[in-house]
RNA sequence: GUGGUCGUAGCUCAGCUGGUAGAGCACCGGGUUGUGGUCCCGGGGGCCGCGGGUUCAAGUCCCGUCGAUCACCCCA
């Protein structure tokens, strides 16, 4: 059998990168926490349906079928595997309204998988930290403005460059289009989010040929370009001098986020009027998210509001949530090396070996320090001191633990410094900074 | 899913118009009878991504495939 290669789009982290991976996970998870956000984790499955009641991505959506398994079954193709975790998570509501109290917010941290085209920062599976908030009938408008105040501080927590979080409403866009006169928003809307790859000629001639005239088109453009970190985006609108119910709306809303972005979160937030989102059932607000020095890999945090995705014949549940991309983001920045973890063992404390008859004594030792929250292994096998201390410095192992001659103390070296002091197995402390490996930019 | 570019040791790469593989770093051993990182000496490693074809001869040309990457599509 040939060596194994890898499968495009599924990526597989070494160990010091998974190290970071569940470090920048669990800063996530404690932040939405803190916000309040329940933990929740839906079956890796959904019923085609499902995963196909809004928005056409079937060609994306992975499915599932057993090897054996009789060709009128297979016909069905009834099982797919989740694209997102939002629309799981909109059955999870409908099947468990009875269950749960609204509003009701939670978090999902969950692998996702998409059959999409893999290069850089675009995967076949990956992990989301998802959260949302949905109630019952109607959801109140202040969710959409701490939904980017969650992923803020949780995206500020890590070591990580400046985030910049755009914001953009739907309504905002497609009001001013039918204010306009324009019949088909969503294909505007399309189109005008192609702005930053193909520039304003291109997007105008596209809308032209659309059927919009050259000032519709000019004044679509107009608005795309409209970008501010404070309201004065209002006014600028109001310039254009277009008069839509809908737009005054959206304006109102997308302000309320903006002003929220400034008062608790300054530099964080920014109103973006060219940004669309692809998944068509953002009904108001929607996020994207620009990791300064990556903007050309695209968003690293998007989500928005959805008034309709959750709803039987009787029942509603308008939600709005945001997802952070969280294995675009590591492997983004692993891409250029400014991630990096100080070892690639959870090891603090390496214990020399200095002969095979030692080793109880050295399990000994080992076990007082991990009763104590040291992570310690004991060397491999008896060696020269300086084969084993050579063993530490290959995975960035700190200390290194010398028995002592009978009689003697033990001794503790630090092999950055080549520091050694005498201590004792049941009181001596690794410096706090050392207990753990550390994560941060190079 | 469509199209372009690329694919030589663990890593970064060299290998001219086809003539059966090299460097630096890394790794292992010794100098250093057991406390490393310097220095010196020595060593192991490559079906040249994989499969097929053209040719007397292919890392070098052609086709396919897999992988990486870029653009489109879409999107975290």
């Amino acid at each position: 059998m040939s060596k194994p290669t890898p499968l495009s789009g599924f990526p597989e982290w070494l160990p010091a990168q998974r190290m970071i991976e569940q470090n920048v996970v669990e800063k996530i998870r404690t932040t939405f926490e803190l916000y309040g956000f329940a933990p929740l984790e839906t079956r890796a499955v959904e019923p085609m349906e499902q995963l196909l009641r809004k928005g056409e991505t079937s060609k994306e959506v992975y499915t599932l079928r057993r090897l054996q398994e009789d060709a009128e079954a297979r016909e069905d193709a009834a099982l797919g595997l989740h694209f997102d975790l939002t629309v799981p998570f909109a059955r999870f509501v409908l099947e468990n309204s009875g269950k749960l109290q609204f509003p009701f917010r939670r978090y999902q941290i969950q692998k996702v998988w998409r059959g999409e085209r893999p290069q850089e920062g675009r995967y076949r599976e990956f992990l989301q930290a998802d959260i949302d908030v949905v109630d019952r009938d109607s959801l109140p408008f202040h969710y959409d403005t701490e939904m980017p105040l969650v992923v803020g501080d949780a995206l500020r927590s890590l070591p990580i460059p400046p985030v910049t979080i755009q914001i953009n409403n739907r309504k905002v866009c497609e009001g001013f289009y039918r204010g306009l006169g324009l019949e088909d928003p969503d294909e505007v809307l399309r189109i005008i989010d192609k702005l930053d790859k193909i520039g304003p000629q291109k997007v105008s001639d596209a809308l032209v040929q659309q059927g919009a005239s050259a000032a519709q088109a000019e004044a679509c453009l107009q608005l795309a370009q409209i970008s501010a970190s404070d309201l004065s985006f209002v006014e600028q609108v109001r310039k254009l001098g277009v008069q839509n119910e809908l737009l005054d709306e959206g304006l109102e809303e997308l302000a309320r986020v903006v002003e929220a972005g400034t008062e608790h979160a300054p530099g964080l937030i920014r109103a973006e009027l060219k940004i669309a989102r692809g998944l068509d059932y953002y009904t108001g607000t929607v996020y994207e998210t620009q990791l300064e020095g990556y903007e050309r890999h695209g968003s690293i945090c998007s989500g928005g509001r959805y008034d309709n995705l959750a709803s039987t014949g009787s029942e509603r549940f308008p939600g709005v949530g945001i997802s952070i991309g969280v294995t675009r983001l590591l492997g983004l920045m692993f891409g250029r090396d400014a991630l990096t973890a100080s070892r690639s063992v959870p090891t603090a404390v390496l214990i020399a070996l200095p002969n095979e008859d030692d080793r109880a004594r050295c399990d000994r030792a080992a076990r007082s320090l991990r009763s104590r929250g040291i992570s310690t292994e004991v060397a491999p096998a008896a060696a020269k001191f300086g084969k084993q201390i050579r063993f530490a410095e290959r995975r960035g192992i700190p200390f290194v633990w010398f028995l002592g001659a009978d009689g003697e103390p033990d001794s503790v070296k630090d092999i950055r410094s080549g520091e050694q002091v005498n201590a004792d197995a049941t009181t001596w402390e690794a410096p706090a900074e050392d207990v753990k490996p550390l994560f941060s930019a190079p």
